[in-house]
DNA sequence: ATAATAACCAACCACTCGGTATGTTGCAAG
DNA sequence: CTTGCAACATACCGAGTGGTTGGTTATTAT
């Protein structure tokens, strides 16, 4: 990797932090600058504004880890069984700071969904391709689950309530609340089941 | 009501709009005093901070409008059809400012749970007030419920679902899909029955 | 050796923000 | 009539923001 590209891949890891933590419009630059010990003509050389670092580290950073953690257990032989125990998984390994700072997408869907147009429809899109994945898995395995199942609507549904219980762990940062939200989500997939 | 009584007051439903469409942060002393017009020197004189005023809104003007919001239908002979009612009815007389805007305790609690410990305290209160509701709704009809319930995980359940539905409509600026979500609520919320 | 370009630096700009200090008005009590 | 306080208004401050600009290296091609 050339030195510039290390030097932006290092911007793009760095920025993705301080958004996690602070969110889009409470992150500074220059505290992505002292953190990369670089100037601010470094940063401007490779994103042309802020926004457009923004919607980098949305397309470059958290839409690939976020499909990619959530592909593994739908692709399981038993995608009900791999999301539970993928759930379940989540809140074990939940830091501190997760809980605190919540799913970073998630963040940037409250924050700047309304606000801006380049971010809302980035989530659109990843919001779609995410619920696909599900709507897949369960087609997939459609013979041994109840009749009459909205697959969509119930895809919708799992990342609704998923995303609800990050947002109300991280303002009650309560870890056993999270789990308590989990495990009637797992109750309800596994109800799923002929 | 006295003059300053109406101007305090005027101040509390304007910044509420002003903090429900733009966020705490995001929200500008400047534009509450253009639309009140009133000084700064008038609002300061009322309020000794911005974050001061954020927890008056929050106190006096969204809390008891959220609690008596979802007192209604818990109230009901039947609060489960109750609930259900109350959110098929949220889903048709939604607005378009709301899809966009969300509901304004979530937004807070996204934005500044994490980051204002007022807030968050606040916050924490009135959610457990919230889901207290629910439990004693349900324990109210236990007797007409499924064994093994756990009713304040339940309760959890239910809010941690429709704010992440809220959550999912205001990024997608798709009511159907709100709509799909809480479809998919109702049959929940209607098997916990016997 | 020279020219060109990529990669970066540092100073600065215009602007907005929350907050404060001081000034002004109107009314009510004495 | 005047004193005093409630209820504002006005002017200003310092800090911080995203963004721009002109200059500086280091490397590479010719």
């Amino acid at each position: 990797m050339s030195d510039a590209e290390q030097t932006r891949q290092n911007i793009l890891t760095v920025a993705a932090d301080e958004i996690h933590h602070h969110g889009f419009k409470a992150t500074s630059l220059s505290s992505i600058l002292t953190r990369c010990e670089i100037s601010k003509g470094a940063l401007y050389y490779h994103f042309t504004s802020k926004i457009e670092l923004g919607y980098a580290v949305f397309e470059e950073v958290y839409t690939p880890m976020f499909l990619d953690v959530w592909q593994t257990p739908l692709s399981d032989e038993d995608p009900i069984e791999g999301l539970c125990k993928f759930l379940t998984a989540m809140t074990d390994e939940m830091a501190c700071s997760e809980v605190v700072c919540g799913c970073p997408l998630n963040n940037l869907c409250e924050e700047m969904a309304n606000v801006d147009e380049g971010f809302r429809l980035r989530i659109l899109c990843m919001q779609e391709q995410l619920n696909q994945l599900i709507v897949d898995a369960l087609e997939r395995i459609s013979d041994g689950l109840r009749e009459n199942l909205a697959f969509s609507q119930v895809g919708y549904f799992i990342v609704s309530t998923l995303n609800g219980a990050t947002s109300l762990s991280k303002s009650s940062r309560n870890k056993e609340l999270f789990q308590q939200v989990i495990a009637e989500l797992c109750l309800y997939i596994r109800a799923l089941k002929k």
